[in-house]
DNA sequence: GCTCGGCGCTTTACCGCTTCACCGAACGGG
DNA sequence: CCCGTTCGGTGAAGCGGTAAAGCGCCGAGC
């Protein structure tokens, strides 16, 4: 070989505990109990070590790290939706922000991963914790009998469900109280003389919305409304625009309807203008979920308010104290809270 | 404490290659050489080694592997955005979503950290590569003479900067063509007999920000239109509403609004239904970026169209490819295309 | 017949860090 | 003055992999 040594410039040796240890004069142990505040290293020495660090630019190697059993300093999220869906439903991205928000206070990172179907997503929680990747995992969009609950519990892997504690076994829930929220809204519609309402409601097979059907169906049983069938949609505008035109169009047009996202509202809404329909006089709309859509549209609507970043956050949070071996009986977050603005108001006299 | 002992179920000690290497009855190393298709095992002696991990559930250990010098099989982003506006933004989680399928099928996972500034941006960078967390990086959001470029090209990670050429100096750069999309929509307005059309733009600092400001003005003096100032939004609803209503309020009211994205877009249709104005007849409007969103308005709105989760899986596949030490120079995508709704028609009689 | 080379596998030696067991010195109470 | 404690610190032993070198064994070539 005749050939020139490569350019690739030597791969550029990184400092290590060992070479801080060398320099400073003291062994690879206090360095490491040093730069991880542990006791055990006087101040003196601690402010020694930490100069030296810093002037060699030192990173710790988490591979290493976390080989010999320390923490990964990282979670898990696999979400399963559609990619293309992720996009148009603000839930989600707030939801993250908040969970981020508290992880990087704890300068834990999350690994994300945006995944088909809930096998996918299971996989992925395998592989994470198989490799050592992360340390807990935060579970969304529960469904019945979701199996993701018991391979999770088998795994041992710290995790919080962010949703209702009736599915999420002996792993540990996050949630709101829905069925509250639900009922509230209907008492409010019912309040102001509506006794045919509608719902679109979300996926089928997620728990969440399987308790608010029911929530639903119960407080109009209560009310002694007029029973309308739910429809069900995957949270598109598409399909919320569908169901609100069936809803409307069928002989027992609802004088009210209550939507499972805002995204579906607001396609609602849409279609109750462009069938002729002025609301909130002729019909009135409640948004589950609020955000800056459901304001930005006319009129703006009615929507069940929640605080998803903090949502978010809870979850993180309660994911660290798990992790961090601290017993915790997860968290109940505020039941929304039902913000009316223009698009709802009494029905038209008969 | 009479508290029943806790579930925490015992930690799962998780099969190693040495555990296959004993049942199997071989040394570690030719699991190794087994699982990862090294030659110097027989066909026989993989097969069954195959079949145990198989049985075992064995997964590698990411960590153990990186320490002996393999990749990380992650990418890292890092999102300079206030965590609470990223929810309004379909853009990104289109992104992550694109980005995040063509990972996937290579297995590779996405890093992912919300910072509040672009120096924390860097620091996490910083550490997931110190660390041997990610193999390379994914830049967005990018700002004239942005910090992180020359500070990425310094420590040799692999980036994939999505964004104009001009602003990712030796950084491999994804990118569309932001000037001829606006060009084609100033012309397309000036075609409808608008005179007057003014923009509501994005964060100042961008570099697509101020590339779309150049071609507006450029496009503009070319067309002999009057100019009109360009206003400054945080790509919100409540600053898309402020400055539509400022533009509208002014004496040089325009006959047409350019949007840097469609949250403002949409909150700036609401603001001229306050003021009155019918849209398009009184007033017509463009949005950048189409979501959803933009069809569920009425009018539904003009928009450039372009496909954000191609455009993150392009970038993906391009970081991809540099990581594995392939060349390549980039790529750039289709340029936005534009789409004409109902939000848009020729200016009123004067 | 003896060397040579390749195959299939093993042994050895780390990678960088943490955990564990232990140790000497200083201290302080009885 | 002695003994038990605390403090500050050390050395060795891995964590789960991989790379490199070694080692019988076999058939081929001179």
């Amino acid at each position: 070989m005749e050939q020139v040594s490569p350019q690739q410039s030597p791969p550029a040796k990184r400092p290590t505990i060992a070479d801080i240890a060398r320099i400073v004069g003291v062994s690879k142990v206090s360095v490491s109990n040093a730069l991880n505040g542990q006791p055990g290293v006087s101040d003196a020495t601690r402010a020694k070590i930490a100069v030296v660090a810093e002037e060699l630019g030192f990173v710790r190697n988490s591979a290493a790290r976390a080989l010999s059993g320390a923490k990964a300093a990282a979670v898990g999220l696999a979400l399963c939706r559609p990619a293309r869906m992720l996009g148009t439903e603000p839930f989600f991205m707030e939801l993250i922000g908040g969970i981020e928000q508290v992880l990087s206070e704890a300068s834990y990172s999350l690994a994300l991963q945006v995944v088909s179907d809930h096998e996918r997503g299971l996989e992925a929680y395998r592989r994470w914790w198989g490799e050592r990747h992360i340390d807990g995992a935060l579970l969304v969009d529960l469904r019945r009998d979701d199996a993701r609950v018991p391979a999770l519990e088998e795994m041992g892997l710290p995790t919080v469900v962010i949703g209702h504690p009736s599915g999420s076994g002996r792993l540990t829930p996050v949630w709101s109280d829905d069925a509250a929220a639900t009922r509230e809204t209907v008492e409010y519609l019912a309040a102001l003389g509506h006794r045919r309402i509608g719902r679109v409601a979300g996926l089928t097979g997620l728990v969440h919305t399987a308790l608010r059907d029911e929530a639903f169906a119960a407080a109009c049983t209560d009310l002694g409304l007029d029973p309308l069938p739910t429809v069900h949609t995957d949270y598109t505008g598409e399909e919320g625009a569908r169901a609100t035109r069936r809803l409307l169009l069928s002989p027992t047009r609802p004088t009210a309807i209550l939507y499972d996202n805002d995204i579906t509202a607001v396609a609602g809404l849409s279609v109750a203008q462009e069938l002729g329909l002025t609301v909130p006089r002729d019909l009135s709309l409640v948004a589950w979920d609020d955000s800056p859509l459901t304001q930005v549209v006319r009129p703006p609507l009615t929507a069940l308010t929640r605080d998803i970043h903090a949502y978010g956050a809870h979850a993180a949070r309660t994911l660290l104290t798990l992790i961090a071996g601290r017993p915790t009986d997860g968290y109940q977050d505020h039941a929304p809270q039902l913000t009316p603005r223009g698009s709802t108001a009494p029905p038209p006299a008969a």
